[in-house]
Order: structure tokens, then C-alpha cells, then sequence
DNA sequence: CGCAGCCTTGAACTCCGTCAACTTCCGTGG
DNA sequence: CCACGGAAGTTGACGGAGTTCAAGGCTGCG
């Protein structure tokens, strides 16, 4: 279904993120909205874009989750981001011909693809929109290496306890979370395969957190019951999400 | 010391680098080297920049190698990236005000520092300068993902190949290894701390590969000795690396 | 109401970390 | 030229965090 992005409700949530970034003049902002966009159904488990391919175009998130994510020979799963509503997971591939990990959706979704070519038009006929998407990658790269150091050097422990803090921040900004509790989407097994776990082992831990009093959590929500001890716990400093830089120039 | 870029023998090595990304026209090329730098004699261990910090100036690496890292609370600490001659390690702070790791020399090294204002104005009058350095960053964040991928998935074996694989290529590319054979200017507590790993395990793997025959190795230089095995070993696939898109627009 | 996907549990195992010594290497200065 | 000291590499014994394998229980959707 071709339309612009314009049209599409789910628009306000993108120009709301760009603008807490950098302030969007109205004219970028309107060349913008006037990509012809395709919206696409996804279901659970979909790829949206596979490792080798050569896409010509980007991807919006306007509904669901999706996840980036490389496959091991041994045949397991390294998830490296998560993105909802409002993100271009595959914003690179704008510049990186070749795609060097898969983007699947890990509940029903719903994106707009935008072709690269008018896009890349529009992007460099604004220096404003040029810094924001450039900078929206860059967090990107911000938030994999704070995983690399969670992965690398803190344990399970903490490492799941990180991954709530962030999810819960994440979903805070995105106005969909109460003060310390926000909706589950992912599954144990989406954990593990981020946090470089086995599902048995972060069930484990999860229940430990549980008989601690740190943590309520069943299918579809989560709740942080000491935000203090649990923060201490996850290392988390979440200046690595960026956002406190919103009114740099 | 304060001088001009074109008057550092080592920018050939910068244009060179940007130049295999896509062709620079000339006078962009010009105006880049236009820029005033000063330069900086680093001992080994020192700092370039530190996390917190909010710099007003991006690094270009003249001579020796570079890491960025960050420090985790029990006092580990976490290598994301290793970096040499010709590359700009804090090209994000352009971007991203507050860093959110630390860069520091792993040898007696040499740095230009660009200021960022300047810079700024370069790049934003020059669609392709954007498009080369954007790029330059978005493999750095391709390569962090298959840093993750090794972290989180693979046995210490696979994961030391690995890097020393990404090495080799690294060396080739900028002309300073011969077939198989490259200079170590790490020490095993680096590849450690970039893997995860303790020293004392990696120097037990290193010894299996040797008595594997797979690697010749000692504190100046590495020798891949069956480059197939290793290769698979390792699961080293270089599409991260992003070497082949060059020629893309 | 049935089934598939997810969660939970237990026992055995192993890769890698920890601790603590010892050795080798190399740059520096006497 | 050698002696020294510090950093890097090496070794062994031991312990533990996390994996593996396998089975059973729950739950939400069609």
C-alpha cells in the first residue's frame, strides 16, 4: 500500500523523536512527510531485511517490535538492538550497500519503507536533517557498546538487570511506561539471545531477582520495585542513551 | 603545535583512506586540509579523551594504535574498538556531546586534533565529505556488532581467531602486513579486555593454537599458518568490514 | 479444547575465572 | 656492558558461573 508519510498517524511519533533531538525547521520537516512511503504487515518472526541483501530502501517502525540480529554457525542468535515505534533500524544501509546482520520483527508489526534515493535527496538538502539522522546512528552505535561492555564484562545478573533499565527508560521517553513498570514485549528467549545467555539460565535469574523483591514480572508486564538497588546492581548509567544531549546543536 | 593538515605528511593517509570510501573530489579534498590541527606526542597509556567528558575537538590518529574502552565498576575494563593511522576514533563527538567511553593511546602514539566548529563547516558544505565520514562511522558500528556477535556467541578459540583475523585484514589494507603476517602491537591483557577473556585464558587458547600449527606468534609479529582452518575457526566472514562497498555511490 | 510456544525445574558437566607464583623480556641507567 | 626493575608472558590448582540435556507444566490463541 503506497501512500505518503504524511498520511500516516503514526508520523507524529518520528518528527516528535527528530525534534527532540535537534529543533526540525518546518520546511525540512514538511520535505520530509512528503516521502512516498509502502506500509507493510509484518508477522512475529518476519525479516524485514537478511544479511547479504542490497537493500533500496529504509524501514520506519510504526507498530510492534523489531530486533537486529546476526545467526552463528553453531546455529545460535545474537540480538544487538531493539527498536520500536519511531526508529529506522536500517537507517545505515543508506550508506553500507551491503547488509551485514538480519532485522526481524519480534511481534506483529507495521512498518513504511522508503526508498533510498528520495530520501538521500531530501537528507542532504538539509544539514539539520543530515546532523539528526546522523546523530540517531550514532546512538545506535552508543547503545552497542554499552552492550559490548555488559556482554563482555558484567554478569548475568547484572546484565538482565541493565537490559530492564534501559527497556524501561526506552519505553518512558516513549511516553508507554508508568514510573518504574512498562509492558513485556519480548520473551526470555529474546533476553538470552541479546544478553549472550541460554533461556534456562536468564529464567533463573530472573526468578532470583523476583525472590529479592527487585523485580515483578510476568507476561506482559514488568515492574522495578527498588529502583535504587536495582540500578546499582545493572551498572547503569544511562548517559550512553544520549538523551540529555537533545539541545546540543 | 599548531599547523595546517596538508602540512602533515600523514593526511596522504587520511585522503587515501577516504578516497577507497568514495572519491573525494578535489577540491573538498582541498578544503579538508585546509583545516588547522595541532598535534600531539602521547605515551603509551595516556589518555585521548575521557568518558563525561564534552570535547570541542575530534582526533585524527597520525602514528601508533588506539583504543576506546570503558571502565566497568569492579574495575575491568571493556575494549569496543582498536584504532590506527589514518583514522578519526572521536568522529562522533561531533554529534553526540557528552562521550560516553574513553580513548586512550595502547602505544607511544601521535594524534592531530581538528576542532569541531571548523569541521563542522567543511563537512556541511560538502554532501560527499558527509557522506564519506557518516559512513566512516557506520562501519565502526557494523564492526561493533560482530564485536558483540563474538562476545556474546563464541568460544574463546573462535573469539581470539577471530580478532586476529580482523587484525590481519585491518594491517593489509593499510599496507603494513605481508600475505599472512602482520605486527602485534597488542599484549595479551589488551586482547583480554577487547574479548572479555582474562589474560591467563588467552594465553592458554594462544597456546593451543600454536600447538595446533595454526599460528606463529610472538611479542612483534603474528603468522597465520593455515589460513582456512583459521578462517573457519574464527566464523570470520569480513562483509562487517565493509571493504567491498567502495565503490558504492 | 487442543496444541504450540513459552516458562520452569533438576542434575551433570565444562569452560573460563581466580589466585598466586614464577619466568622471560626489554628498556634504562649506572 | 651488565645490573636492575617493571611489564608481559607462563604455569598449576581450584572453584564457580553459566551451559547442556531432558522433561514437565503453563497459557493464550485458533
Amino acid at each position: 500500500m503506497t501512500t505518503r508519510l504524511s498520511d500516516l498517524p503514526e508520523h507524529e511519533r518520528l518528527i516528535a523523536k527528530l525534534n527532540s533531538i535537534s529543533t526540525l525547521p518546518q520546511p525540512d520537516a514538511a520535505a520530509l512527510l512528503r516521502l512516498p512511503v509502502t506500509v507493510r504487515e509484518l508477522q512475529r518472526g518476519a525479516d524485514i531485511a537478511r544479511q547479504q541483501e542490497r537493500p533500496s530502501h529504509s524501514t520506519l517502525i510504526l507498530e510492534g517490535l523489531v530486533c537486529r540480529y546476526k545467526t552463528v554457525p553453531d546455529g545460535g542468535r545474537q540480538i544487538m538492538a531493539f527498536h520500536i515505534p519511531g526508529d529506522i533500524p536500517d537507517l545505515q544501509s543508506l550508506h553500507l550497500r551491503t547488509m551485514d546482520h538480519s532485522i526481524a520483527a519480534l511481534r506483529p508489526s507495521r512498518t513504511a519503507t522508503i526508498a533510498h534515493e528520495p530520501l538521500r535527496e531530501v537528507i542532504y538538502g538539509s544539514p539539520t536533517l543530515c546532523h539528526v539522522l546522523w546523530r540517531d546512528t550514532l546512538v545506535d552505535a552508543a547503545i552497542h557498546r554499552e552492550w559490548m561492555m555488559g556482554i563482555g564484562r558484567l554478569s548475568a545478573h547484572s546484565r538482565i538487570a541493565h537490559l530492564l533499565c534501559e527497556l524501561l527508560v526506552k519505553y518512558r521517553a516513549a511516553g508507554l511506561a508508568d514510573e518504574h513498570q512498562f509492558p513485556v514485549l519480548i520473551t526470555q528467549t529474546d533476553i538470552a539471545d541479546a544478553l549472550g545467555l541460554t533461556s534456562v539460565h536468564v529464567n533463573r535469574v530472573l526468578q532470583d531477582l523476583r525472590s529479592e523483591g527487585l523485580l515483578e514480572l510476568d507476561r506482559s508486564q514488568a515492574k522495578i520495585l527498588n529502583w535504587d538497588r536495582f540500578r546499582e546492581l545493572a551498572a547503569f548509567d544511562p548517559t550512553y542513551l544520549h538523551v540529555e544531549d537533545s539541545i546540543a546543536a
